[in-house]
DNA sequence: TTGCCTACCTACTTATGGTAAGTTATAAGC
DNA sequence: GCTTATAACTTACCATAAGTAGGTAGGCAA
């Protein structure tokens, strides 16, 4: 019974599958979650994600880059200045995120239990 | 170099980041959308997502069933079955998966681009 | 007897994540 | 004018998670 069924459903539904594995990575929904605020600074995401370090908000946000969900604004000067803002399609992130924070109000303990 | 920023701001929503972390991991999400369409066997969800081993499956499934989203029924027999189905937490989960299918749907491109 | 089935478990390798320190260019403080 | 600070990284290294391969139990069919 088994073999029978994989090639059939191999494309079940692939852009939801690359969707989730792409905002479920390590600290991407918190990074978006962040920007739905607004366009920050580097590292003002740092300091918003408590935990996360400099080098995965640099991994994600250029992961986030590549995927069009994120824009970047380089102001030259004497420290440049990065600053980190939504796409129409990052924006267009807030239902569903959304509705997974509803979904944690409603069944998470707010303590949370360790994971 | 430290962070100093960090004590205050860890209470930001540690629902919401507990639950994308939760149902962010790696399969998480294909498991639940799977069984959405009712209880599965092992063999079944395994054959239904194209990728996972049976050594993640295993340990997806315990994950989410420690988490209360899925829950485990064995049938003693002459080879052991093992049912899995959903919570009322998992299927709970609809919406929000569903938002984020949609959401795929309307940015991600038909052919999968390599993650 | 040999092999097959389900639902795993164990050991091992590779990829990803976490921690700490270094870099570049400018500017402020002493 | 020399140290120190800042922003946004980069590099190096170690720990944890994921991927792969093979094994296990107990019944059953050939």
């Amino acid at each position: 019974m088994e073999s029978k069924h994989q090639d059939e459903i191999v494309q079940l539904c692939p852009r939801y599958h690359r969707a989730i594995e792409l905002i479920g990575r390590r600290w991407t929904g918190a990074v978006i979650r962040v920007l739905f605020a607004g366009p920050r600074r580097f590292n003002e995401i740092l300091a918003r994600i408590p935990g996360i370090s400099d080098r995965l908000l640099t991994e994600r946000l250029r992961e986030l880059e590549q995927a069009e969900i994120v824009s970047r604004a380089v102001e030259t000067g004497s420290p440049v200045r990065v600053t980190y803002g939504l796409t129409a399609m990052g924006r267009d992130l807030e239902g569903p995120l959304g509705e997974i924070g509803r979904w944690a109000e409603r069944w998470l303990p707010a303590e949370a239990t360790a994971l």
